[in-house]
Formats: structure tokens, C-alpha cells, sequence
DNA sequence: CACCATAACGCAACCGCTTGCAGAATCCCG
DNA sequence: CGGGATTCTGCAAGCGGTTGCGTTATGGTG
């Protein structure tokens, strides 16, 4: 059914090894058998076997990616970044899906273990225990979680809600609420310290929030007792619900409240008003994960993260 | 370094047979031996190397699934719903993205052919011909594709577009255009048809568009200028960019004009007005293909669409 | 022309696991 | 209690490749 290595050898009159060296390493073989071999293969329709080889060689060419949802629209741009980078290296991607589930995150590094080169994990929620157990089993790269002894690469979310917080210091907003996310998050954590260092401006923490709108629309009614002219939500997905919560106590963005999310995602984009947000370079956290791990290189990268003006900010009444 | 299957037969005194039967037949093996393996297996942190065993059983537990753009927000919700499935199952999803380049699909398929049991294929780009050539490599389930000789899964986007007219017609609407999408597109032609045979209603085909905002938004002039009262458009990115194109023209929606989407992506519903669209059944589209392809059944299935009213269509002036 | 390095290829073991077949042990029943 | 049927386990070949080593041409050198 399906054409071997040893159909090829056959048909070309060498031994299966020269089959072999003439696809993992040409230079090796006399160049007239060389063509002549490659040629029946074409005909054949041969494709070397990857798991087969994999086998001896120990390498699969194959990469997991294990994200906590993939429907979340944080996720998919860094999926898409992850797959052209895996792909230009002739890399096949697993994509998993934890559903939110720590315990997922496990299960399924174990699952992969035998049959990728590597994985890239993505905002683990597993404790450090857990992952430094996981990390003797398979190389990993983590996203967004710093780690000692695994390659980490990190979106510096705190400099992002810093620029936040200053642009709107900058409009002239002394009292701004943070709507934080889920208690315990790293992000959250990150993203508080940081706001809180911009001076001239007092800090409000509203939350914890669930990190998605209805986490934003329930926070509106406390935002507004707040009596904050300006809010940092803990992503774009709730400040997207928070300013329709506002918009249902009557009050608008930006002309009574102005709001900026985290993150960039595209529903941010689409929303009306615009929103003013703290982009995530998604796309490259992925792009660089999966090269650090075809190259075996342990480093920890800090990715920029840059402010984005539209039109859910204004200066205070 | 990686335990293998004579570790543990070394280490529990039996041959290595014995050992590959408590796992991949139990019942063969004595209960307690069975038990004493399992009891090593676990202590010595033993896992069945799957590729090692596609290697000889000709199944890997591995499919394939292949989408024109991972971070189009239509397609996220149908891989999620896929891995779940595919997990359920115990198989893993290798996820890949052609860039809309028809011919990376076929150089997918070939490249996953050995690794996977099956591929799926959204809504392929690549020639009927083409397309029937790679089927003869891997089985592989079609979405959005009508395809003889292989299975598929199609999401009845003619039936809700019908409904879709409908449901304008009912406001009062008596002329609509007709936003569509891309030339020579599958689906725009679907909806064409579907949309012209709604009785009692003038339809005025603007198009092609590009499939996205952009699209939409350049469309918007020429909207206002066929003089129509209500719009369906190709899909809910064009239905954002065409409101808001509208906005600039000074005409409001749904007070001007309606305007309803199709796909029932997040932004659609996070966007003001919230959108009124056909949703397709991405999850249940996913979840169904792979489960043809994992009981290798070979069917054509159509999936109901509905409509989903919300806040971008009105009774007209 | 003898000699030796080098290039090209064949040989065979092995990667981790499965499975048809056969042998040994146990069982059941007349 | 003998003998056939069962149950359990071992043996070894093989899945599709890779690779260290040995063998045979070939080329270059003195």
C-alpha cells in the first residue's frame, strides 16, 4: 500500500542504506546514484517516514503547543505565529487546549512527551513543582510565566500598564481604578505593581474579576462609585464588558470615563469606541518559542509591549 | 535515559510481550502479573512510546487538521471544539494553517500523511481534482466543501441566509442587498441563491468584497447608494466594517438601515450595535468531523445554521 | 606498478513496540 | 486419572528507518 524505503531500494538496485543517505545525508552518496534514486522515489511517490525515523534519530520534528483555551481571542494570533514559525523549519505543531484545567497542562506534556522535540506552554497555571517535574521529562519553553531552568519567554505586561496609566496620568486623570483580574494571577500582580509605581496618580483596585466582559460589566457599578475618571482593566475582554456596564448606569467612554484594556485582541479593535489598549506581541512570544526550542536554547526573553491610542480615552471632564 | 518496554520486563521478569499485552490487551495477561507490570510500569514511570507502536499497528492517534487562517475568529471555536473531541478519544491534534494559499494545503496533507490517521479539511481552497488526489493518501473529512468520495460536513449557510432575508422581510424591509464576499466563492454563491428566493423582497448584489472589514467598509457608499433599507452581509467582519462605513456616511444602524451578518463571531456580538447574524455551528462542525474520522465513517452531514436577532436590524423608517 | 588513502556502497544491528505462533502450565470432565 | 481444551507466556520476526563498520572500487602518489 504504502511505498518504503525498501520498495525505493528495490526499484533503484542499491541497499536500503543508500536509500537512506541519499534523503538524511546526500552528500554522502555518488552523485549519479543520487539522482538516479531520487528520481524513482519521485515516481514511486515516496515520502521518508518521519516517525519511523524518528525512531532511531530520536528526533521528531514535531512541537506541542498547550494553551489554556484556544478560543480565547488572545490565543490564536500567537498559535498562528507559532505554526509559520514551526512550519519554515519544516516542524510539525500539536495544539492543545487545557480548557483552564491545571491538571490538563500535565496530562497532556506527559501525552506529548514521547512524540514532539519539545513544547511551548502558554500562561501555565500548574504550580512551579509540577512544571519543573514536567520540565525532566520533555524540553519546554514557558509564555508569560517566569521560571527558573526553563526557557521562558515574557511579555513585560508591568512596562505596558505603566505607559498605560502614564497616558492617562498624561490626559490629566489623578484617580484611576484597576479592574483586576482572577485573584492569585500572575499578570495581575504584574500589572498592579507597576501601575502603582506612576506617580501623581492614586490607585484604585477594583476586583477580583472574572477575566472575561461579565467580569468587566459587574465591576462598572463599584467603578463608578469609585468615582475614578480613568480605568486600567485587566484585558480587553473586560473592559469591553465594563464599558457596556457603564453604558447601562449612563455613563459613556471616554467622555465621563476614559478606559484602556490590555492585550490587543481583535474584538478590542472592532469595539465601539475603539479601545485604547496595551498591545501583547502575541505573535512574536510565539514565533520565538518555538525557536528557542528547535535551537535548544535556554534563555529568558523579555518582549516589549507597547501603548495603543484610540478612542476609548479622553482628558476628565 | 527514556524507559522502554524491556525496562519494565526486565524489571518485572517477564518478556517484553508480556509487558506490551498489559497494556494493549489486558485480558491476555494473568491478573496478577498484570497487576505486579502495572505496579513497575508506574514505578518506573513507564509510557508506551505511541509513535513507536504506529509503527507497527499502522495507527498513530493522531489526526491532522488543516484551517486557511488559525486567527480568523471563525475558525478558533471549531479547532476547539475538534481537540476536545479528538482528546475525548485519546488522539492528538496536529492544527496547521495554509495562509489561504491553496497550495500549502496539499503540501500539508502529504507532509502529515504518515503521522496521522486522518486529516480535516476546512472549507479547502484547492481543486476538486486536487483534492480527490490527496484523498487517496490519508482518509480525510471535508467542512464547507461539498466533496463526492469523501465524507463532509457542511453548515447549511444557504438556510440561513434564507432566514436571514426572511427575518428582514418580516420588519418590512422590501430591499436588501446583498454585501457579498469574495468572486467565485463557494459559500457566496450559496447565500445568492438562498437570498433571491425569498419572496417579496428586491435583492441588489454589491460585491465582491473582500471577506473582512475592509471589505465592508468600502462597500458602504454604494449601500447607501442602491437606496436599500436592510443588508446581509457575506459575513460578520463585513457587517462591521460596513457599519461603521455607514457611520461615516452619517446613517446609523439599525435606524437607517439593517444590517445582519453571518457567522456569529465574538466580535460580532461584543460589537455596538451587537449584531444580529446567521450562526454557524463551527463546534459542532469540528466535534462531527472528527468524529467521522476516527469511526473511518464516510457521510455527508448538513448542519442547521440559525439566526441569532440582537440589535443591528429594525423595522425600517 | 605497488601501495595506501579515500569515496561509495552494502551489511546488519538496532530504535520501541506488536503479534502470530508455539510451548508450558493449568483446568475441566468423562 | 488421562487427555483435550484453555490460559498464559515466551519467541522471534517485523514495522520503516538509521548508522557504525567493513568491503570493494577508485584515485593519487612515489
Amino acid at each position: 500500500m504504502t511505498v518504503t524505503i525498501r520498495d525505493v531500494a528495490r526499484a533503484s538496485g542499491v541497499h536500503v542504506s543508500t536509500v537512506s543517505r541519499t534523503f538524511s545525508a546526500p552528500h554522502m552518496v555518488n552523485a549519479t546514484t543520487r539522482t538516479r534514486v531520487l528520481a524513482v522515489a519521485e515516481e514511486l511517490g515516496y515520502r521518508p517516514n518521519r516517525a519511523a525515523r524518528a525512531l532511531t534519530t530520536g528526533r521528531t520534528h514535531n512541537l506541542g503547543l498547550i494553551v489554556a483555551d484556544i478560543a480565547n481571542p488572545f490565543f490564536p494570533p500567537l498559535i498562528k505565529a507559532a505554526h509559520a514559525a514551526a512550519r519554515q523549519r519544516d516542524y510539525h505543531l500539536f495544539v492543545a487546549d487545557t480548557d483552564e484545567e491545571p491538571a490538563a497542562e500535565e496530562e497532556l506534556v506527559q501525552a506529548f512527551s514521547k512524540q514532539v522535540d519539545g513544547v511551548v506552554l502558554c500562561s501555565p497555571r500548574s504550580s512551579n513543582k509540577a512544571l519543573e517535574r514536567l520540565a525532566e521529562r520533555v524540553p519546554f519553553v514557558v509564555i508569560n510565566r517566569r521560571l527558573r531552568g526553563a526557557a521562558t519567554v515574557l511579555m513585560d505586561v508591568g512596562h505596558g500598564a505603566r505607559l498605560a496609566v502614564e497616558h492617562l496620568a498624561g490626559l490629566g486623570h489623578t484617580r484611576v481604578a484597576l479592574v483586576s483580574g482572577p485573584a492569585g494571577s500572575w499578570t495581575s500582580a504584574e500589572i498592579r505593581t507597576a501601575a502603582e509605581q506612576v506617580p501623581g496618580v492614586e490607585l484604585v483596585v477594583v476586583g477580583p474579576n472574572a477575566p472575561i466582559e461579565r467580569g468587566g460589566f459587574a465591576a462598572a457599578r463599584r467603578v463608578r462609585d469609585s468615582g475614578v475618571t480613568g480605568v486600567l482593566a485587566y484585558n480587553d475582554l473586560v473592559a469591553i464588558g465594563l464599558i457596556e456596564g457603564l453604558g447601562e448606569l449612563g455613563l459613556s467612554v471616554p467622555q465621563d470615563v476614559s478606559v484602556v484594556g490590555i492585550d490587543d485582541i481583535v474584538p478590542g479593535r472592532l469595539n465601539r469606541p475603539k479601545l485604547t489598549t496595551v498591545a501583547m506581541p502575541t505573535a512574536a512570544a510565539g514565533r520565538l518559542a518555538v525557536d528557542l526550542l528547535i535551537q535548544e536554547v535556554s534563555a529568558t526573553t523579555s518582549l516589549e509591549t507597547r501603548l495603543v491610542v484610540r478612542d476609548s480615552t479622553a482628558a476628565p471632564r
